[in-house]
DNA sequence: GCGAATGTTTACCACTTGGTAAGTGAAACG
DNA sequence: CGTTTCACTTACCAAGTGGTAAACATTCGC
């Protein structure tokens, strides 16, 4: 399915050779995401693309090298998707809520994304070094918000890393596992995504939110 | 890394191709699971066996047929695990947490097993669907089982297959998303995975058990 | 306008992929 | 004992793999 019908070139050499790597990083990432980075070979990209393979490999001197920029993309998305959600107006519960709506959105939204970092963990070894180097700024931010939210009493004390990990993989499999969904009788439409939206935050909330403070706050 | 020194076949025929025909499922399960579907190479699998691709593709009329037998195994072995626990004595949430430390000891000795299922997910299609179909008498056990412990109070009421997932999720997050959590600061060695286990099932209990029942009963 | 840098293509290459065809040695069977 | 069946190997093959070399076209600096 070439995407794209080879346009007439506009713009700078500069801009056009960005916008170039830009395609090509955009379609990797969605490749690699959805089938797995053995599972496609740079002709598939460059047929996807409208180029030849040779094209791409001008730009990375060899396929590994590509997926380290594919990573690097990928990373600044997922920062850019969710750091905005912890600088958002609120605090406590309503701001996790937030965090969940947005992961949520992403997931239904660009579930490649997600799916590559989840190939990265399974490829392991300098890949998975990468994206975690990638996103240290932005997990050192998250669970230090944790952290503050333990101090100040509104979600209850409990290691914020693993909080993190715990809340991360929930959200993510509840978004992301269709076929597990699938096999316990929840067929993945629009509508039943928001009755499973609504009820992961219930088990999210009786999860996290210190029971103290629950009583001063109505779940929605 | 040749596992296999070619050894003396002992047994009647027939027991020797059973032996050899689990041999490959066994190293095709791990191999899968691990390094995904498209990584591995049949003479990979040969290679790992001592033997030659060609005996393979005897058994399995292509790598595709064996993928299929190798879904069978996973699920069989899945349901071998894991079913065991609800029909376990206790109830409420002992059975629960028998179930979690069941997880948590499958992902700790057999990672593949695991990231199999993940990797079948993933690939879709019609290997979803055996998959699906492979699980489905213990998936209705387990949503039974919910429903059960809903309808005396002992789990908060919710939808028994969300539950189901967002338990599944977790847990398997929290116990397969390794590089995950060596992004967040957690090395996994035995100990945290202690730790975590602990912690995690915190979580789980907060989230699904009914408040008038958890005054009954201490959480752990 | 011209030579040089740049982005891309065509033409290859060595190697690996899943899969086929034919042969081989040992066990099973009469 | 002979032969037939079975489990497996050796010998291939066409298609695809990541990657190289060189030719080619466009745009840039001058």
């Amino acid at each position: 399915m070439a995407l794209a019908v080879s346009s007439p070139p506009k713009g700078s050499r500069a801009a056009r050779t960005r916008a170039t790597e830009d395609r090509i990083l955009t379609v990797a990432l969605e490749s690699f995401g959805m089938k797995g980075f053995d599972s496609v070979s740079l002709d598939d990209l460059a047929a996807d693309l409208g180029i030849t393979k040779q094209a791409i490999l001008y730009h990375w001197s060899s396929k590994r090298a590509l997926l380290d920029a594919v990573i690097d993309r990928a990373a600044l998305e997922l920062i850019i998707e969710f750091d905005g959600a912890l600088s958002e107006e609120g605090s406590g519960w309503s701001r996790v809520e937030s965090v969940v709506r947005r992961i949520f959105r992403v997931a239904m939204r660009r579930p490649e994304l997600l799916g590559f970092i989840r190939e990265i963990s399974r490829i392991g070894g300098d890949a998975s070094l990468r994206v975690t180097a990638d996103l240290d700024p932005f997990v050192s931010r998250a669970t230090a918000y944790f952290q503050r939210e333990m101090d100040e009493g509104r979600i209850r004390r409990c290691d914020p890393g693993l909080l993190l990990v715990s809340a991360y993989s929930t959200v993510l499999g509840a978004a992301t596992e269709v076929e597990v969904l699938r096999a316990v009788g929840i067929e993945p439409t629009l509508r039943s995504t928001v009755v499973r939206r609504r009820e992961l935050l219930a088990f999210l909330y009786a999860a996290m939110v210190a029971p103290e403070y629950a009583r001063t706050q109505a779940p929605r």
